[in-house]
DNA sequence: TATTATAGTGAACGAAAGGTCACCTGTCAA
DNA sequence: TTGACAGGTGACCTTTCGTTCACTATAATA
């Protein structure tokens, strides 16, 4: 049937309820938007909440199957620049794209009212990146780059600065330009004081 | 008239906004949790956008009060543990002081469908933390406690993750006791990096 | 005491919400 | 050719929303 209605309604579902939260947005609204008229949506979702599960799982999913397992964790910097490059690499795509915006912002909005999407906001803005940055710290340890010190702390040390400083790109877009020249600041600060040469 | 219904409104919508946010809040529930009847709030707010609005101008000025000047900041600590003293101090004020959590709550759901919201989220989360620190840090550096560097980056570096795990705790109340733990734990880690000693 | 403003009630209203249903239409399999 | 079905429409239903209004009780004021 070549039918990709299912996926436009959770596209337009991810952008409605990211901007205006799961309460402020409306069925009739959102099908309105794919150019369908309400009931058509019901065609696909049984209801409204129906669609924010299947989002939610979706989100969970895709989360799981990018940043969920070990194997998708990124190279170990063979050097302080290198640090410093990868990150600011991470951070410009997870800024400027929309996709990820609307996922952050959704979990924002939603994290007080649905269980699932607070544990998905907690591995989002916290657990993750502190995870992830914890086997690059270590790595780069091993390796005589960094000082020897806990490589969990460092890690949220590290990731928490840059995650609030995305926060406020979704926040305030018009800042995103400086906030991105402010973690890269920070960045070789961290690099200054935590490096072995220092 | 001995009339403080206004204010209990007021007291109930912050309540019932920072819970299921602007949108997810009615009039109903808001008037009933009063003891009173729908009708009644009418008289004391036209709408309930100016409830929102009067809420919003309270939290502005309630802010504005208490951190918006100079002389309110803080005493400069005399040590690098009287530093992590008070940091506790504040960490344990603000993630148990009910009020304190409803209104970040509220900032964090309305932050983008207010411009108000946002600036006052930007500046409780953020900006408001660096500025009072980067102070602070100034005056501990001239007294020879933390190592000359910039203060701004220091505080940025220094608040920033103490902000994240006041959100983690207004996410998942139940981690705060383990939250604080981090954030001791953190701050004895910064002072051991930054501090002249080290 | 008469008056008047205040704070509250309860019924009602129109708009908007989520959701249902009978119906239409094009596609594909038997 | 026919029948089944997926996908879409428009009218309609019920509930809930924010808001209004005539009315009442109370307490201060003139």
């Amino acid at each position: 049937m070549a039918n990709d209605t299912k996926e436009r309604i959770l596209a337009a579902a991810l952008e409605m309820f990211s901007q205006n939260g799961y309460a402020g947005t409306n069925i009739r609204e959102l099908s309105a938007s794919l150019g369908l008229v309400k009931s058509g949506v019901y065609k696909h979702f049984e209801s409204k909440e129906a669609i924010w599960n299947a989002l939610l799982n979706q989100m969970i999913a895709y989360y799981g199957a990018h940043f969920g397992s070990p194997e998708h964790l990124p190279p170990v910097p063979d050097s302080l620049e290198g640090l410093v490059t990868m990150t600011m690499q991470m951070v410009k795509f997870t800024v400027h794209d929309e996709k990820v915006i609307m996922t952050r912002k959704l979990l924002t909005l939603e994290q007080f009212r649905d269980v699932r999407a607070r544990e998905l906001a907690t591995k989002h803005f916290l657990t993750g990146l502190t995870d992830m940055f914890t086997h690059i710290f270590a790595g780069m340890m091993e390796q005589g780059l960094l000082r020897r010190d806990d490589p969990a702390m460092l890690a949220f040390a590290y990731t928490a600065p840059i995650s609030a400083l995305i926060h406020l790109c979704d926040r305030e877009p018009e800042k995103t330009e400086k906030a991105i020249a402010q973690i890269e600041a920070f960045s070789r600060h961290f690099v200054k004081v935590y490096g072995s040469l220092s």
